[in-house]
DNA sequence: GCCAACGTTGGC
DNA sequence: GCCAACGTTGGC
């Protein structure tokens, strides 16, 4: 399968997993486990490949939003945390023999300049399709067009209180 | 296979 | 801290 890169937005609370833990990883690297959502399994088996680039969110915080951009550097593998009692995100449906959860490695590129935040990106027209701004998403990781990608970017260099 | 109850996410 | 929206579970 040869498809083209590929853009994700993936959220975490930054009291838990933030950016600047990423940024401070050997490498930057660090495999992005607990996902427990079938959805997004099914994003990192069929769909994730080394080199698409991710847009690292933080959500459940006082102003959530964009914060920096990060690179896919595996395919898809077993989440080993669903092995183990003692981590939260304990599966006991899941084993080594049958892993249920997978997850995938990532590495920390760069902040972006400012927040971008979830306000802006609900008030922007251009983003009305992206699955973060619309009712009730849940999805923690989740596609952005290339088109979208580009539109956020462009919206890093403006001034965040109003545009243009 | 339906669907009520429950747990979780995450904005506000 | 509240609660809407959603996914999952499990009884039937």
């Amino acid at each position: 399968m040869d498809t083209a890169m590929a853009y994700w937005l993936m959220k975490s609370e930054p009291d838990v997993y933030g950016i600047d833990h990423l940024a401070a990883e050997p490498d930057g690297t660090e495999h992005w486990d607990g996902i427990r959502n079938y959805q997004v399994r099914n994003l990192f088996r069929d769909r994730f490949q080394p080199g698409d680039q991710a847009f690292f969110y933080h959500s459940n915080t006082k102003v959530p939003g964009i914060v920096g951009i990060m690179e896919v550097v595996s395919e898809a593998y077993p989440d080993h945390t669903a092995f183990d009692p003692d981590e939260k995100y304990y599966d006991p449906k899941s084993d080594p023999d049958h892993p249920r959860w997978l997850m995938v490695d990532v590495r920390y590129i760069r902040h972006l300049d400012r927040l971008i935040t979830l306000a802006e990106l609900k008030a922007d027209p251009a983003l009305a399709d992206m699955r973060l701004v619309q009712r009730g998403n849940r999805l923690s990781v989740m596609p952005v067009s290339e088109v979208e990608w580009q539109h956020i970017l462009d919206m890093e260099k403006q001034d965040g209180n109003d545009n243009r």
